[in-house]
RNA sequence: GUCCCCAUCGUCUAGUCUGGUCCAGGACAAGAGCUUUUCAAGCUCUCGACACCGGUUCAAAUCCGGUUGGGGACACCA
């Protein structure tokens, strides 16, 4: 039975490095019918908090990363004491005295050849000589980070650990601990690293955002699933766009690549798109929902999911991001219409109230209000007054929404309704008239 | 400084293990065009890479060595 754990530290959010060290346990682990094991490692007391460890467990709820156990080191505390103890019987660490009167234990590493056969990069070979006695517990008593993640991944009985690249320099330190504490080396395989924009590991400023943050965003978990997933795996064919379920059928930890990636939000964005425009509308008016309210859209129409679900279909194939759809539709959902100034000054300087006029009598006078019948007696109407449609579509545009894109004019017109298109284009005759 | 990892278009990658089918394929981005009612989407096209040097071989992106470059680690943080 193969078991792979993702070990993170409450002490700050899950961000796209963490996300992607899990995601690809969590796919080792579906695809081989194994066990993933979350395992918080807070052990430092301080800097650990509550609200991390909240949002950390949300995030991989949210991307879809269910675990099948959960441990907390800090209920572990009196084992790592233990396993400590026995290597000082054993005569394998030592005792060190800090001024003050605390005592840290020591292990002792003694010289020799240390090999790593990594899954993803082959035989690494370490001098033990380049390495310096190990800290097991430190003088507050509890235990460093290599000490207790070797006994936790005996005691778990973790078979692959898969990490990040930065772990490399940890597992000849970590094998030696196994052999001191009799345990049975695990398989290892490190991931490579992914880089900000300008190199070097991701931050804030590179990219580093929280997953929580892509969520506000607007961006699909599926999306950014599968885009992490195109960062240092492929799954062949050429193929870019790929469901969680094939990937697993598909998925071996040995085709990972060896090389750092660079996180391209542009990519990402992309993607996010084709998920957006294969989501089911009524389910993605749904998703919408939060990012309306979010801006304010909480009455009226922004209420009425069918009305939403409607302008949804409208914009579902131009959305980048699920954040951009009250920024381009907000005109659906207020009469407060924000008006773009250099618009209006491009395409409602002239004075086309005659024209504004003689729609809104077209329009009071048709039979189906219906786009097709919109757009009909539009046509005719440019026709009688022999000009180019273009000429009058531009302004009436910028008249209802403000802008000057959006969907077609005459899908907005209808999902408008005959009422508001006539009250917000009369506002524009008896201003050119006053 | 010491140790370790990595190296194909600007970015993500296919190809490297098992040398010839690769004067290197796809995607994102960028540029041009088509479509059109604006934007987006879609479609078509263009630009663009095997880091360098040497070796092995009839033949190297692919194997070997070195150089250079990038990254990581060297904590009583995790």
């Amino acid at each position: 039975m193969i078991r792979v754990r993702f070990a993170p530290s409450p002490t700050g959010n899950l961000h796209i490095g963490g996300a992607r060290t899990a995601l690809f346990n969590w796919l080792y682990a579906r695809a081989t019918g194994g066990k993933f094991v979350l395992r918080i490692e807070d052990t430092d007391q301080v800097r650990s908090k509550e609200e991390y460890l909240d949002e950390i467990r949300n995030s991989l709820q949210w991307v879809g990363f269910t675990w099948d156990e959960i441990y907390y080191q800090s209920q572990r505390f009196d084992t790592y004491r233990q396993q400590a103890q026995r290597l000082l019987d054993e005569g394998k660490a030592y005792v060190e005295r800090s001024p003050e009167g605390k005592e840290a234990i020591i292990y002792k590493v003694t010289p020799q050849k240390i090999r790593v056969s990594d899954l993803i990069r082959g035989e690494i070979e370490f001098d033990a000589q380049t390495i310096k006695d190990q800290v097991l517990i430190k003088s507050d008593g509890t235990p460093t980070y290599n000490f207790a993640c070797v006994i936790d991944d005996a005691q778990m009985q973790i078979t692959h650990v898969i990490r990040g690249d930065d772990h490399i320099s940890n597992t000849p330190k970590q094998i030696l601990m196994y052999q001191a504490l009799g345990f049975t080396v695990p398989l290892f395989a490190h991931l490579p690293l992914i880089l900000g924009a300008e190199g070097g590991r991701l931050s804030k400023r590179t990219g580093a955002t929280a997953i929580s943050d892509y969520r506000k965003m607007g961006y699909l978990p599926q999306a950014l699933v599968n885009y992490l997933l195109l960062l240092s795996w492929a799954p062949g064919a050429d193929q870019e766009l790929i469901d969680i379920n094939e990937a697993i059928k598909r998925f071996d930890i040995k085709d990972v690549n060896k090389t750092a990636a660079t996180f391209d939000l542009k990519k990402l964005a992309w993607i996010n798109n084709q998920y957006i425009k294969k989501e089911d509308p009524g389910k993605l008016s749904e998703l919408v929902v939060p990012f309306l309210r979010e801006k304010g859209f909480t009455s009226g129409r922004a209420l009425d999911l069918d009305y939403v679900a409607s302008i949804t279909k409208l914009f579902q194939e131009r959305l980048a991001t699920l954040a951009d759809f009250p920024d381009w539709a907000d005109f659906f959902f207020s009469d407060d219409v924000k008006m773009d100034e250099a618009a209006q000054k491009k395409h409602l300087s002239a004075d086309l109230s005659r024209e504004f006029s003689l729609f809104i009598e077209r329009l009071d006078t048709l039979a189906d209000f219906d786009v097709a019948g919109i757009e009909q007696t539009f046509r005719e109407l440019v026709k009688e007054l022999n000009i180019e449609a273009r000429a009058l579509i531009h302004p009436i545009r910028v008249a209802l929404t403000g802008k000057t894109v959006g969907p077609g004019l005459f899908d907005v017109i209808y999902y408008l309704g005959k009422e508001r298109t006539k009250k917000r284009l009369m506002q524009w005759v008896k201003r050119s008239q006053s």
